[in-house]
DNA sequence: TTTTTAGTTCTTTATTTGCAGAACCAAAAA
DNA sequence: TTTTTGGTTCTGCAAATAAAGAACTAAAAA
């Protein structure tokens, strides 16, 4: 059984999510949704898995769909959720901390509208700041492009 | 005085930190240094700039130290530091997280690895997102290098 | 109608984090 | 040598976060 391994990489996860800043159990979470065969689980097996309880389970589910990570599919005649790694969107989750780093440029910007100009050299780096920040802004809706076409290309 | 406007700004910018996940003194503290004219401060500066404690601001120093945001300087006869925000090597901050993604693709390709081909429609999801990553990987030295480019260009 | 199921929300407890203030330390000054 | 300065580290304490388990709810099943 590679249910260990499988078991493993689901921690490895969780701690790299950890490093992100997420909440402890929604790497883990992720993990798991990631290495479900089939690729979605119910809620009683999420909570069977992480051997979580069924309210840490609830709100960790509920704090990945608010982050567009996880959502859920359902079948007829079966009144259970569902809940997968929202992988098609994935992009989006990608796109949030993009438009975090377009409030720091902001915040650099309203930093050289304040200042004065009696230190050149530093406004001059805080500038160089906020062009790092645009040509990241500028660049990043050619990645989804190129992300875009290389799928197409893919598909035929 | 618009030492109201910046205390407003320092706050924002601490808001702006702290949705980073970065601890709640270091935004505020980072916000100081960008406003700070001359562009560097004394320890007993920052702890009255900030109401805070030593001990805070200590530790919130040596955390923004170990991101590579903060650093000092010294001047002969002063036997204190004047610490600055290290806009020179901002770049490397941003490196930072993108590494984490370099992490987070190295997850994601393990995962495949595991992963059956029972269900290869969802296998497929995962190797886009690992296409994403790879992407952004990819792009991000020509995002340095332009913008090594238009510093230089700046300059003559 | 009663019961079960699938999950959510509430309450309590434990852990973690952040901070202040005191104690401390090493280098410089007196 | 003693004192001052510029911090750092330690010792609690308060607040925020995370988790478990119980109580709850709405829909479906019996």
């Amino acid at each position: 059984m590679e249910e260990n391994k499988i078991r493993q990489l689901v921690e490895r996860i969780g701690i790299v999510c950890d490093k992100e800043g997420y909440p402890p159990l929604a790497g883990r979470l992720l993990g798991c949704l990631m290495l479900a065969e089939p690729p979605y689980k119910t809620f009683d097996e999420i909570v069977e898995f992480l051997h979580a309880s069924k309210s840490a389970v609830s709100n960790t589910i509920k704090f990945l769909e608010s982050q567009h990570m996880v959502d859920y599919i359902t079948f007829s005649g079966d009144r259970r959720r569902y809940f997968r790694l929202k992988v098609e969107t994935w992009p989006q989750v990608v796109q949030a901390s993009v438009e975090n780093l377009g409030e720091m440029k902001e915040k650099f910007k309203e930093a050289l509208q304040i200042r004065s100009n009696q230190y050149p050299e530093f406004n001059e780096g805080l500038k160089d700041v906020v062009l790092l920040y645009e040509i990241i802004l500028d660049i990043f809706p050619q990645v989804l492009e190129r992300w875009d076409e290389l799928r197409k290309k893919k598909t035929l």
